[in-house]
DNA sequence: CCTTGGCATCTGGTATACCAGAGAAGGTGC
DNA sequence: GCACCTTCTCTGGTATACCAGATGCCAAGG
């Protein structure tokens, strides 16, 4: 036998379209559309002359994307970015909020012991001082510990509608993170979301989970002005 | 200022791919994918000859069909009908028991007078007796109550992906409607939700919107083996 | 100076040709 | 008769050509 190397095997089929998908939809997701001067406006050909490819799988991933909401596709007119302002933006944490609190619940009844401890160990990295002089590693796990609850609650479909909205909420999570008087209140709602799961208390956990979700909503619904640079569009300079 | 006679704008952007979506959609969702003996294979060729367009509209829809997750695009392998079998379906009703016991609890805070009117409007056409008489009307009438329900909610995110779940359940629906055995308690349970909403008791609402979704749940956990015409496809004749 | 009609051009929609992988069918050698 | 290899066909993926609506510019006419 040859000297057999190590070969994993090729992604199995991949494709234009589906790359290209992933690399317009991470793009998208992206981008600052909040600041001025961001272009909104998308053009098939040239993207599909920047990538090197056809328009075609262009086209397909687009209208994948329109499907998703991050664009609009007008026939004859153009593509169109998805601009989310404040109340598309509070309707998303909603149905965030109705996700992950009916994956707390169920986490209640599914989580293992180990499942927990993970948790906890997400969580314990960051007292409240620790989590407010390093921001960007708390939102990472802050990101982790929300993930890890939803895939606790063992339905994959919850799991996947709910990373999606929370992809759509990305730009937004971004700029709200600069913003650290909220961390002190995060880290102790997510000792309390532990221990109502660790408590199989179902109906606590939801309703903690919810609460705290809405806490976000709240915020942004009185200070969303300054998480963005231009007040209205329509005023010229 | 010439006679200005008043013009309706004519159907905007109406396409093909459009179109072609929308009717693969509908044939998809009232397909019988239970029965034995259904083609679970699909030919992008066939259906665009069928339809009399090329292929190129019925991919773009097809795409689409997969995102939603109706069905598999496997390359160069063909393309394939999501059977829904009980774990996913279960899992679909989580999902809806989530968003809409969220919308029940927006609802009792957005909630108008003359829309929990309506409300009591369409549960009131029928009593226990007469729902158990008509079940094709009953199942009519429940389909709005609850779209009602997401509709007051005033979050179109939620009505929208509420409306996604909500079809993609319609072949288990179509099958379980006719066991009349759960209409009473159906009945009930309406007519209790309707009265948690009018007394803005958000707590309550969604909780019994919760427990209503979940005795479908349950129910066809117990029972789905009598909804599926085949036990086990691989089973030989 | 304003209105109006036509034209150049830009954009997404659709049709079509061709590609290569996957699998089945059929032939060949043992 | 069986295993293996070739080949043929079916399938989705990609590239490309062409279409028609939308838009904006510009010049002719009032």
């Amino acid at each position: 036998m040859a000297a057999s190397i190590m070969l994993r095997p090729v992604e199995a089929s991949f494709s234009l379209k589906e790359h290209i998908y992933g690399v317009l939809r991470d793009a998208l997701l992206e981008l600052d559309v909040y600041s001025r001067g961001t272009v909104l406006k998308l053009d098939e050909r040239r993207m599909a002359e920047q990538l090197g490819v056809s328009r075609t799988p262009v086209r397909e991933a687009l209208t994948r994307l329109q499907q998703e909401g991050l664009v609009t596709i007008q026939a004859r007119k153009g593509v169109f970015i998805n601009k989310k302002e404040l109340p598309e933006t509070l309707e998303l944490i909603k149905v965030w909020a109705a996700l992950e609190s009916m994956a707390a619940r169920l986490a209640c009844e599914e989580a293992t012991d180990e499942e927990i401890e993970k948790l906890r160990r997400i969580a314990a990295q960051f007292s409240q001082g620790r989590a407010k002089a390093n921001l960007n590693e708390y939102s990472e796990a802050n990101i982790q510990f929300h993930g890890t609850v939803m895939r606790i609650s063992g339905c994959s479909r919850l799991q996947d509608l709910g990373d999606n909205v929370f992809a759509h909420l990305k730009p937004i999570r971004r700029r709200v993170m600069r913003d650290a008087t909220r961390t002190d209140r995060s880290v102790v709602d997510h000792m309390n979301i532990i221990e109502a799961i660790e408590c199989r208390d179902a109906d606590l956990a939801s309703q903690l989970v919810r609460e705290h979700t809405f806490r976000l909503h709240d915020y942004l619904e009185s200070e969303w002005k300054n998480f963005v640079d231009s007040g209205t569009e329509d005023s010229s300079a």
